[in-house]
DNA sequence: TCAATTTTTATAATAATTATAAATATATAA
DNA sequence: TTATATATTTATAATTATTATAAAAATTGA
């Protein structure tokens, strides 16, 4: 997905979400942060550029990206609810130390359990917590 | 993990947590029910057998149980903060219809991604969201 | 341009969780 | 046992995240 701004109202579009401009630069924030962040970090950093920004229309924004699968959730932790572009076969790693989230690739087609072959399954998420490198480094 | 009231007293001193009354029931309804309950479920269901509980205790009591690592947070809804008692390799199937949360077993070592050799890895999650079989019968 | 619709904003309402302090229960030592 | 200290629970208040509501602003189509 291409971050430019033409690019990105045909992506809303084809989603049939109407390309606003509030809506546009959430989208091309989570693109070209790729931070996984809060609705407190994409508020405070739009807001800059978007004077008259408002916190509800990021909320709105993205229940209408993660609807329409463009945005999906990462509740990697239970008290904080962090928001990702959405693609395939990665998983998020967060920091203990630093909070950082990190992505790794990994095949979740490869351990899909026996148990679940009767069901259906539409979403699969991969967490995993403990100590990145550079903090296990500083710890030494 | 045997569910003795005497059992529960002895996993709690193990890890250094006074046994009270108010943090066996909690423990022994966690390992009883297997629900991945909510605080509201758990609050509800153990007011009936202890008229005086508070829902703070049921929060402090999980708190310190999730410290001691007696259990786990299950955050496969950004909305709804959900507990399980800990056990090893497995992963959690949430049915997008009926709300049940089913286990399943899941060789979490396997996938492993290299990408993550530099890792200390200290907790792995693996939620899954779908449509369970009863539901899928159900719907046709 | 004007009316209709959609989106955004500002504010209020709701709900989940944590903090605080008083009351209760438990443990320890004289 | 009794007094004292400590830990736990309870009730309440405070905080925070999210959703709901309605007015204002922007956009669309005739």
């Amino acid at each position: 997905m291409k971050t430019s701004f033409e690019n990105l109202s045909v992506e809303l579009l084809k989603k049939e979400i109407r390309p606003s401009y509030q809506r546009i630069k959430v989208l091309e924030y989570l693109i070209a942060k790729r931070c996984h962040p809060t609705v407190d970090q994409i508020f405070n950093d739009l807001v800059k550029e978007v004077p008259t920004l408002s916190k509800a229309t990021i909320y709105n924004t993205l229940n209408l990206l993660i609807k329409a699968k463009l945005v999906r959730v990462v509740t990697i932790e239970d008290n904080e609810t962090r928001y990702d572009i959405t693609m395939s076969n990665h998983g998020h790693f967060k920091c203990e130390l630093c909070g950082t989230i990190f992505d790794f690739k990994v095949n979740i087609d490869n351990f899909m359990a026996d148990k679940l072959s009767e069901f259906k399954i539409n979403e699969r998420d991969v967490y995993f917590k403990g100590i990145c490198p550079s903090c296990l480094k500083y710890k030494k």
